[in-house]
DNA sequence: ATGTCACTTTACAAGTGA
C-alpha cells in the first residue's frame, strides 16, 4: 500500500467522469470519498470495478454519505462509529487494506458558530474522538483521512484575520483536531511543510478558487508508524478547476499521500 | 467574503446545505 487519496467528491455521480479520470492519472491503492450523495445500491461500482477497483460503501440518500475504493483486498469493514450522536447521518467509513486501518471521515460541518448544527459538530468530534481513543492504539499502523471541515491553524486559512473565531476556523473547532494530535495523530500533510497551505477546498461562491480562497480542510492524520513511511503529501490542485478534466470540479481537491513500503 | 453547485419537492421555481 503505498499511494492513498481523499477526496470529497461533491456528487459520486456529478463527479463520475472526474473519478474515473483521477484513478487512472494517479494509480492510488485506496481512495477515501466524501460526500457521495447516494446510496450503496445507487453506487456507480460497476464504473469503479471497469477501472480496477472495489468500492465499500457507507450511502446515505442525497446527502453526506463515505465510500472507499481499493485495488488491493480490504477486510473488517466497519460502518460508522459506536457513541455517534446523528447515527442516521453516514460519516465515517472503516477498512483494514495491507495491514493498515483506514477510518475514512466526513466531519459534521457546524455552518456557524451561532448555529445548533455547530454544538452538533463538536459534540460529534467529541463522540468521534472517544471512539477512536477507545478502539484503537496509538502504536497501530492507523490513519484517518478525510473532510474533517476545520483548518487545523492559521496557516491552513488564506486570511485568518477574516476567519479567526468563525467556522472552520474557531478555537473549539482547532481543539478537537490537538486533541487528536495529542492522542498520537501526526498531521501529514505539515510533514516537511510549513505552509501556508496547501489548501484543498475553495468555495463555489465569489470565484473563491481564481482569487486564491483557499482552505486546507481535507486532512490525512496517522499514527507514528504510518508518519514514519510518509514520503510526500501533495494536493491535486488541477482537479479544482472548471477547464481541468471533463465535467464540473468538486469545490475539494483530492489530496495524495504517498508512503513507503 | 459570497459572483455556486447539487440536491429535493409535487417539479417547469424555490428551499436547503455546503
Amino acid at each position: 500500500m503505498t499511494k492513498i487519496i481523499t477526496w470529497n467528491v461533491n456528487s459520486v455521480h456529478t463527479r463520475l467522469p472526474r473519478l474515473v479520470a483521477l484513478l487512472a492519472r494517479h494509480q492510488p491503492d485506496l481512495v477515501c470519498l466524501q460526500e457521495i450523495k447516494t446510496t450503496a445500491e445507487a453506487f456507480p461500482a460497476s464504473e469503479v470495478a471497469a477501472a480496477g477497483y472495489q468500492a465499500v460503501v457507507h450511502g446515505q440518500a442525497s446527502r453526506n454519505g463515505v465510500a472507499v475504493l481499493a485495488r488491493v483486498p480490504v477486510t473488517d469493514v466497519v460502518r460508522g462509529f459506536a457513541g455517534d450522536p446523528v447515527p442516521e447521518q453516514a460519516r465515517v467509513l472503516s477498512v483494514t487494506a495491507d495491514g493498515l486501518r483506514v477510518v475514512c471521515v466526513y466531519v459534521v460541518n457546524g455552518k456557524e458558530v451561532s448555529a445548533p448544527e455547530y454544538e452538533l459538530k463538536l459534540r460529534w468530534l467529541d463522540a468521534f474522538t472517544a471512539w477512536l481513543r477507545e478502539s484503537h492504539r496509538p502504536t497501530d499502523p492507523l490513519i484517518v483521512a478525510g473532510d474533517f471541515n476545520i483548518t487545523p491553524d492559521d496557516r491552513d486559512v488564506y486570511a485568518p484575520d477574516v476567519w479567526r473565531g468563525r467556522n472552520l476556523a474557531s478555537e473549539p473547532e482547532r481543539a478537537r483536531i490537538r486533541g487528536l494530535l495529542d492522542w498520537g495523530l501526526t498531521d501529514l500533510g505539515r510533514l516537511n511543510n510549513e505552509g501556508p497551505g496547501p489548501f484543498t477546498f475553495w468555495d463555489y461562491r465569489a470565484g473563491a478558487f481564481h482569487r486564491g480562497w483557499g482552505l486546507r480542510i481535507d486532512l490525512a492524520l496517522a499514527t507514528a508508524p504510518v508518519a514514519a513511511r510518509c514520503t510526500s503529501v501533495t494536493v491535486d490542485r488541477d482537479e479544482r478547476k472548471p477547464t481541468f478534466g471533463e465535467g464540473k470540479p468538486s469545490d475539494h481537491a483530492p489530496l495524495i499521500v504517498s508512503l513507503r513500503e
